[in-house]
DNA sequence: TAGTGGTCTAGACCACAAA
DNA sequence: TTGTGGTCTAGACCACTAT
């Protein structure tokens, strides 16, 4: 979405959560928004689709957008389509890394990874916790190709950012895949389980706008401390 | 999103999967489309957003919309936005109903259905299976209100379908939270698993679109059946 | 420089909810 | 009947890719 209408969403959600509508229990009408922005319908309309896709408000047809009652707090997004988590931070991350090597690709990760066998991939283990609760022990591969350096500092803080804003990748799309799967003993000791305990897997494949993959990563959550939450529309 | 892109999206989707675009590994332009199809550019663009949605085409600016290459095939889709999974169907579901009764809310239940205690929900459980595997144990819950009538060969084909033709519903859209859980000996048993498997776990709660929650469901998945996955734009 | 998708505007009509 | 969001059109300009 652009950066118009992001910025507009940002503003409508700060009003929201300010409690600015909880009295009508809805937001001003979309021409009401047109004036008081200054901007046109299709910006509007962006705004508050970004705000639905958040699950902050749902549009009713013939009658308004509503505020939306307050889902439980404690959970993780699932399929952040338009990135709208990352506007709106309500959490603290911190990463650990535990790892941090450049490796060549064998067969197997070559095959994952799109690329030949040999080239050069940046293999980080991190464990990942969130408000200081161990919620992740992540794997993650960078083709080198795209991320020509890399340090332990830079991997404590948000790969996402830095690669966006100090190397100028412009991200395309991820997929996702969601399993079950066990324990390692190294995952276990680190997010405090037992080795054997089951874990909720998510395996993601994130491409650059080009289309080339340049990140693949294997996170296993911790059971007790990871819930994830996805909204949808259904119409 | 409308019957007027959908069904471009379903004639696209038609000619991608016919291999017509795997020479050029690209859709035709968007006023190519316009003309082809005597549609608008809206209608068009919202087409190709559906597809991109679902993880078919990705669009790169300055270039042209790209058919994805194919992305392995035995996943179900979480947080399918815009339907597009009900447009596309490739899987054959079967559900075997195991109870099917009109209870009254106690507290609890009430809570979760944001009804008064009292009130009249129809219960639901039933094993699903997907291209004849077992793949989830599911307890769902309707509210009566809106749901007036219910028997077990309904239970039996689609009830998304049924509440929608026949009842003349119109969907809002759902939350769903996924996290572990533990099989009961009861899902076990009919999962062909072990009682204190783990299972991944999603719950689910699903609105009408006047905002009126009008069922809520609990979904046990088998750990080794079910995969799930999920695409989304990262922009 | 030409071609393509992304953003944006202005305006029209439709579908639905509420008074 | 009125007001609201949903769909649709026509057209302009911008950002990026490829040549």
């Amino acid at each position: 979405m652009s950066a118009k209408q992001r910025e507009l969403a940002v503003k409508l959600q700060k009003r929201i959560a300010s409690g600015e509508f909880s009295e009508k229990g809805k937001l001003p009408t979309e021409d009401q928004l047109i004036e008081q922005y200054g901007v046109s319908r299709y910006c509007v309309r962006g705004a508050i689709a970004m705000l639905a896709a958040a699950g902050e408000v749902f549009p009713m047809r013939g009658s308004g957008v509503f505020v939306r009652e307050d889902r439980a707090g404690n959970y993780m997004p699932i399929g952040t389509s338009y990135g709208i988590a990352a506007d709106f931070p309500d959490r603290k991350v911190s990463s650990f890394v535990q790892e941090l090597a450049l490796i060549r690709a064998d067969a197997e990760l070559a095959h994952r990874m799109r690329c030949a066998e040999g080239d050069q991939v940046w293999r980080v283990v991190r464990l990942r916790s969130v408000d200081d609760q161990p919620i992740s022990y992540e794997t993650a591969w960078y083709l080198k190709e795209f991320v020509p350096y890399l340090n332990e500092e830079i991997a404590r803080g948000s790969l996402y950012s830095y690669m966006r804003n100090d190397l100028g990748l412009s991200f395309g799309f991820d997929d996702k895949v969601i399993h079950m799967d066990w324990l390692t003993a190294e995952a276990a000791r680190l997010l405090g389980l037992n080795e054997g305990d089951p874990a909720i897997c998510i395996e993601d494949d994130a491409f650059l706008s080009n289309g080339r993959l340049f990140n693949a990563s294997k996170n296993v959550y911790h059971y007790k401390n990871a819930r994830f939450y996805s909204m949808a529309a259904m119409r």
